[in-house]
DNA sequence: TTTTGGCACTCAACACAAAGGAGTGCTAAA
DNA sequence: TTTAGCACTCCTTTGTGTTGAGTGCCAAAA
């Protein structure tokens, strides 16, 4: 197939594409010769613009109308044509600003994160929260709250604190679940969870935990409260901002997305996409594979603390977005939270 | 003034406002006497009309339509026409199940309280997290984490688990840090945090404090540990309920009421008001005092634990909500939430 | 062979007018 | 005091041109 576009057809599509990202408005042969850096007649960007449409990278609403880009000239357009630039050293400042009054708690940085994304790319934030699995153990802690009832802290490297509250059957002395506390902050730090859970499996089979009482209560309270969550978490901030789009005016529409991002799963599924990719991903419209947000797009990227991936971040918006702005907004948020995370909490 | 209306014009001012709370639609003096329990004339029902509008329950979009409540009227249904009856047991059971199968913890009792608002309501739930400041002092306990690092986990009567990281600049033991911890659990346990917090300060002046270090020590880790969230924090749920109600089709006045929800402190205002309330306070539009929220209006409720009024909760929509069916799921939710704080955690 | 000017055509968007109808206020009769 | 009747208002709907942006295609120019 001819999918090998001249260099004059790239030049068209990429003015069209960014003419309607700027617009929102279906763009014609005449905007583009006059206004834009076109040096054809009109008649001749029309010829280019049939063969675009041929080729499914443009679409018009009606005859009469301009034309817009398709999900696939989107695409292509992210993937060849998009010139990324670095922010500039201000840019980055402001943003790094954002997190220079805030404490060290991670779960107020990643908050943040979300808030920033939101306000600097004026669409809407997403930060997903580590899983608990890929996270490393640091340091846990029981307190006996009644006699049938212990909370659980569990710190991450990282710094992310969980609490769980565990019933137990048994009574344990403070002394007791201190002896446990210590044990398990020996034997357990510096492994991830997932190593974690595996050691208290192993370890429970095994006869010396059969015959000490301490150490199988040490592994039950441990088991219990570093359960996974399920289904993640994910902060969203910058709703507001979809209001704004005049895609969305339909407000059927507008609704079943919003319900879409009350409910997080869907969202949480698309960032976890992001886990295994290197730098910043773009998932376009029907990319996401859902059709409630057929018409959204997605740009993500992952951030990591000292031993790995831990999350990933970014920003929803409509397909119709300025890539080549949030791109680098994106990338820098997740360098900079990988960083923080780094030096923070040593 | 003849505010005191006659039986006749308080059934049909009930009449008309049901209708209106049910249709959306202005109401007109046929509907009222075809459908509607009115038995009298269209004419009839016309001057009476002219009489509520006069004195300002009732306004006409414009002359050939029909009238609608106005703020007052809203408010004089609510605070005498309004019949509410209690939610059967079905109902009861309902809302109950939505927490059987949660844990205790209590922050995630409130969220799933502000879900079950939300869906049960088909408004937008709200649930105010306890202040601090009246929350009962049960236990605080102290990890290292790094030779300057501390995170202070504090756990209040009610279940609340508050996690806090401390730097400080002076390395302490882990035994020092128990010693802390045993002295502030000591002393502090069922003290209200404002207790806890005029008691470091008075104990701190103390010239006892002055010389010994552990004490100090353990001052200053407990005042930093329990300062106080100056925002407060609220979690809000089913904010896509609003993008149902006709009133607010117009795009640019449901972004600013989005945005009010997203920034949060004029929600977290208008639940405080509810604080020092019993039983259900209605806020109807401009008696929100804040412009942005001129067409909303507030069902709340407080909840309370062992030891006093903990929080209110409740539901936001537009002014012509259901009243008589939200006013008992909010009451119910308040209590049952008071019941679950109550119960749990012993 | 490629580019361009010209021209007929399409179709959403806008404006305007007319018809329809729901609802009111007022008056006079029951 | 209530109600039937009637003129009046004004939103809503429907229909009809009109406009204009933009297209596709063809033939002439480069």
């Amino acid at each position: 197939m001819a999918d090998t576009l001249t260099d004059r057809s790239q030049k068209i599509l990429e003015a069209i594409i960014e003419e309607y990202i700027a617009t929102a408005q279906p763009v014609g042969s005449k905007a583009l010769t006059q206004n834009l850096g076109i040096k054809l007649s009109p008649a001749s960007v029309r010829n280019v613009m049939a063969e675009l449409e041929e080729l499914g990278y443009l679409a018009s609403p009606h005859t009469s109308a301009g034309r817009i880009p398709t999900e696939k000239g989107y695409r292509f357009y992210v993937d060849t044509l998009i010139r990324v630039s670095d922010l500039d050293r201000q840019q980055k400042d402001q943003i790094e600003q954002q997190y220079g009054q805030h404490g060290l708690q991670m779960a107020d940085m990643l908050r943040e994160a979300s808030r920033t994304l939101s306000s600097f790319s004026r669409y809407t934030g997403l930060v997903m929260v580590p899983r608990l699995k890929v996270t490393i153990f640091r340091h846990i802690e029981f307190v006996k709250l009644s006699p049938r009832l212990v909370l659980a802290v569990f710190v991450t490297q990282s710094g992310l604190v969980q609490n769980k509250l565990v019933e137990i059957d048994e009574d344990l002395t403070h002394r007791e679940l201190e002896q446990i506390t210590n044990y398990l902050n020996q034997t357990m730090a510096g492994l991830s969870i997932q190593e974690v859970r595996a050691r208290v499996v192993t370890e429970m089979a095994q006869e010396k935990a059969l015959y000490d009482r301490l150490l199988r209560r040490a592994f039950t309270l441990s088991s219990a409260a570093l359960v996974d969550e399920i289904t993640g978490n994910i902060i969203i901030e910058g709703t507001s901002h979809f209001l704004e789009q005049p895609e969305f005016s339909d407000l059927k529409c507008m609704k079943r997305i919003v319900q879409t991002f009350e409910q997080k799963s869907i969202l949480i599924d698309l960032l976890d996409r992001g886990l295994e990719t290197e730098g910043v991903q773009v998932i376009i419209g029907s990319e996401t594979a859902y059709s409630e947000l057929s018409d959204c797009s997605l740009i993500t990227a992952a951030y990591s603390g000292k031993h790995g991936t831990l999350g990933t971040l970014g920003v929803i918006g409509p397909n119709r977005m300025p890539y080549s702005t949030i791109i680098p907004i994106v990338d820098y948020t997740a360098s900079l939270i990988s960083r923080l995370l780094d030096t923070d909490n040593d």
